[in-house]
RNA sequence: GGAGAGAUGGCAGAGUGGUCGAUUGCGGCAGACUCGAAAUCUGUUGUACCCGCGAGGGUACCGGGGGUUCGAAUCCCUCUCUCUCCGCCA
């Protein structure tokens, strides 16, 4: 949510800057609403004001056993009885309709966010490795998976339908290799510490993080109860500080977390059709950082080291790029999306995308650090894939592919691979 | 699945219709005493929102939602969660 105090006292500003990406803030409609909530708002509060006096006079009356005060009171009290009642309801439709402005208003981004709409505005910000040269035709996961006897895309849609895998023998041990790779780094190199999750959440939690009345057809919903199958750990973990406040020298909260992950993908319908780019599950190594707003831009680009330290130590060629303010997500003030090298594709392709939502995603949450005035004061919150581990999979498959159909494990992973150099089919 | 008990401020724990945003204790903060500290004493100490340039004023909140009432932490309905016992079970 952004800063209601910001809509009040600088709408235009507001309303240019969300113009950047894409967002057209309807400037007349809540001016109209908010003095509309100020009106009721008043009134009502000075009738509850009122309300209360005579109610507690009534109650001293009583206390004195005077009986014909009391009368005469209750008279008067039961006059504006029917009116208070009315006007509580208006408060709240009119509070509600406000809210509900508010939380469908997308975060603000950050000054040195590109502005534009298209691919091309959005600004590499560098490149590590070299793309491989092969002295073969590189094929993709889909085959090289099909060729090691790993990846079974049928079997998937017997089960369950498009968009979903199947792994077996090497492959889905180094699918599950790669997520104990991810968690050991960030575990015990850059600090973070461990968490195990719930797989669905309430969907409060879901309005925490994002908006839940515009997204929540992008989310699988359980039949009958108000949850959410997780559309990635950052739902959960973020969470933990809702209605919180947190004691400053708690701050930075650091929090990794392997869990699956399960989109709808409406609206994705032909896009990513062919293997298990774009899967209704998938699993991914989550970071979330809980900061103290004066750190969080610093913990932004920590954060996205973190997750290209792992693309490092499987040496994986990545480029780094600053979305632009129109693909800049709903919640986030700036991300920045890593992409991998897929020589199958001959594309970067995203396998991380790291945000800072400041304080949006906080004031939807209510979580807060009490500052050093004493003053409670939104956090901020960051997170970032480190990495998307089917993804991954795919890089590896796609990268150390050998002419021969086998895969080199790269060195990183041998140990958690039984000391394997390569995956070959059984 | 069956039976019962409970949910109050950072924590513990009172309060069962009226001056209760809530007794008290612990903890926290400030001060006194002290060379300093401990102990002791005094004061203070919830969150969110609104109006106001400000000083200040107001409203809501005792697990969530609804109801009764002039007035609800207290009564009624409902939901959720926690705990205990029995059964079943990965």
């Amino acid at each position: 949510m952004i800063d209601i105090q910001l809509l009040r006292n600088s709408i235009d500003t507001v309303a240019a800057r969300l113009g950047t990406r894409g967002y057209e803030l309807d400037v007349s409609g809540f001016e109209k609403l908010e003095k509309h909530r100020k009106d009721i708002q008043t009134t009502t509060e000075q009738l509850q004001s009122q309300r209360n006096a005579v109610s507690k006079q009534i109650g001293q009356a009583k206390a004195r056993k005077d009986e014909a005060l009391v009368g005469a009171l209750m008279a008067q009290a039961a006059d504006f009885g029917d009116k208070l009642k009315q006007m509580e309801v208006q408060n709240e439709s009119v509070q509600a309709r406000l809210r509900e402005f508010v939380s469908l208003i997308p975060n603000l981004t950050h000054g040195s966010v590109p502005v534009g709409s298209r691919p091309e505005d959005c600004a590499e910000q560098r490149r590590w490795g070299e793309a491989r040269k092969f002295d073969f035709a590189a094929r993709d996961h889909v085959d090289i998976g099909a060729a090691l006897g790993g990846l079974d895309f049928d079997t998937a849609a017997k089960l369950a339908g498009a968009r979903f895998a199947v792994m077996k023998g090497g492959v889905a041990r180094l699918h599950r290799a790669l997520a104990q790779f991810m968690l050991d780094v960030h575990t015990t190199e850059h600090g973070y510490t461990e968490a195990y999750v719930p797989y669905m959440v309430s969907g409060a939690c879901a309005d925490g993080v994002s908006s839940l009345a515009k997204f929540k057809g992008d989310l699988f919903k359980i039949e009958d109860r108000d949850l959410y199958l997780i559309p990635t750990a950052e739902y959960p973990v973020t969470n933990f500080v809702r209605d919180e406040i947190v004691p400053l020298e708690k701050l930075p909260l650091k929090f990794v977390c392997h869990s699956p992950c399960f989109r709808s993908e409406a609206g994705a319908a032909g896009k990513d059709t062919r293997g298990m780019i774009r899967n209704h599950q998938f699993d991914k190594v989550e970071l979330v950082q809980i900061v103290h707003p004066s750190q969080s831009y610093l913990a932004h680009e920590e954060l996205t080291g973190h997750a290209e330290a792992i693309l490092k130590k499987l040496e994986l060629p990545y480029r780094v790029v600053t979305l632009c303010t129109g693909d800049t997500g709903f919640s986030a003030a700036k991300t920045y999306d890593i992409e991998v090298w897929l020589p199958g594709q001959n594309a970067f392709r995203e396998i991380s995308s790291c945000s800072n939502f400041e304080a949006f995603q906080a004031r939807r949450m209510q979580a807060r650090f009490r500052n050093d005035k004493g003053k409670t004061e939104p956090v901020h919150t960051l997170n970032g894939s480190g990495l998307a581990v089917g993804r991954t999979l795919i890089a590896v498959l796609e990268n150390f592919q050998n002419a021969d159909g086998s895969i080199t494990i790269p060195a990183a992973l041998r140990d958690y691979m039984g000391g394997a150099e390569k995956l070959s089919r059984p």
